[in-house]
DNA sequence: CGACAAAATCGAACGGTGTGCGATTCCTTT
DNA sequence: AAAGGAATCGCACACCGTTCGATTTTGTCG
């Protein structure tokens, strides 16, 4: 069985004789590591610490630290919740969409490595299964259910990972958010001395509820994806076949 | 003057008096190093004997590795391209994320970093004033403006990101491109055994261009991004503050 | 030209990382 | 009790980003 592409999915966990660490303990300590000091904090010597163990020892359970982050960021998939099958497409699509938002926003760390490698672990794959459902409930066949919800995901990905990385350059000074946007300005300003119109449009934010704002963002992408994912339900190109 | 936010971009470059080393040297040096190797092959010591010199020399006109990868970051947004004034928003639009995604899969390092901080380089922020035009030009204002090349941004970098990292996966091995996606389905039909729905779906991927395939998803998610914005254009809802 | 200061480069060293390896302990089964 | 696999551990290696002081190079002035 000459596995071209050996992921940690295709191996089965160490049968974990009741032993003292296992791998679940192990998912779940470096998830708490994760979220409360970032992904940069994460060493396995940490983590050894944390489990009150060796540092090496960690390497029975998990092959390496990249298939110990492919076991988190799998967790954290499974965190992300889609409505059931009596809801409507539109609604459940939002659901979802807000739902992924949020737990990416509690788990900064998996928003870049959720992208970063292809994602097949059971809770991707049941999720992704589950979108599947969705698409085709309203109405879309063959490889456009594929292409609807990848659209969703990227965008929901692709607008979370800048939110994340605001708030991880923001948090990493001492003040208070809209108090430090302001001051960001002169350092925008300073750099868009060349674009007037762009720094006389910023200018209107100087007094605005940062959260809010990126929120109305988010749903106004959201809301051009479905009216997009719409639209092309409307016009019938969404064939079996193309 | 007590900058709470001290970026590449507040700093002036050193003076550069013909020295053997320059930080644009550095710079394009990274850029090449990283294209060739990717982000992990990047490494102080390696680029300062590419460069020919030590490697703390480097240190005299970056101030950290952080800096460095800004400043190759700005680079590579200075490398997409965005159509004149005198092109229809939509062409533009699309034109521009065309752009953008081949960029990005032509220096893939880039995607995580970019959406990885805050982009406040020269290049960048030229890139949004030229966005922001082509927003005004096609009917939006205020905070729309800003919604709308968000959105954008976001579905082109969300829909890059995992493209490239699958290309990342598969190109570890040694394997053409057609026959380890089949191979890879042994892997997925495994994980996918619960999920029957997904693996029929699946099945008909067999024989297929792969790239060609992740090009027609890509246009299917523009062509949603591009309908959604259109209709927020003729709902109304685009005004100057809403 | 020589002198001197500033600019630029460099090597050594510090504390950290992921991980391979051999020795060691623990536990289960006979 | 003995044996043998399962699990843990410490050590060591090679590498990392970065600091610091010493050193070399360079431009300017007398």
């Amino acid at each position: 069985m000459n596995q071209p592409f050996s992921s940690v999915w295709t191996r089965e966990p160490r049968p974990a004789r009741s032993a003292t660490l296992s791998r679940a303990q192990i998912v779940r300590a470096a998830i708490e590591l994760l979220d409360a000091e970032g992904l940069d904090a994460l060493s396995m010597r940490r983590l050894g610490a944390k489990l009150g163990s060796g540092a090496t020892s960690i390497y029975w359970h998990v092959a390496n630290k990249d298939e110990l982050l492919e076991l988190a960021v799998d967790e954290v998939y499974g965190r992300i919740t889609l409505p059931g099958e009596d809801t409507a497409w539109r609604e459940a699509v939002s659901a979802f969409a807000h739902s992924m938002r949020a737990v990416l926003l509690e788990h900064p760390w998996a928003a870049v490595l959720l992208g970063s490698r292809p994602s097949l672990g059971p809770n991707a794959v049941a999720l992704v299964d589950g979108l599947m459902k969705v698409g085709r409930r309203a109405g879309f066949a063959g490889m456009a259910v594929d292409h609807a919800w990848s659209t969703l995901l990227a965008f929901v990905l692709g607008a979370t990972t800048p939110e994340i990385a605001w708030r991880a350059a923001l948090g990493s000074t001492r003040v208070s958010d809209t108090e430090l946007m302001k001051a960001t300005h002169s350092v925008a300003e300073d750099a868009v001395r060349d674009h007037p119109d762009l720094a006389a449009h910023y200018a209107q934010y100087k007094d605005m509820d940062v959260e809010a704002g990126r929120a109305a963002a988010f749903d106004f992408g959201l809301t051009c994806v479905l009216d997009g994912l719409q639209a092309r339900l409307d016009r019938g190109d969404a064939p079996p076949s193309g």
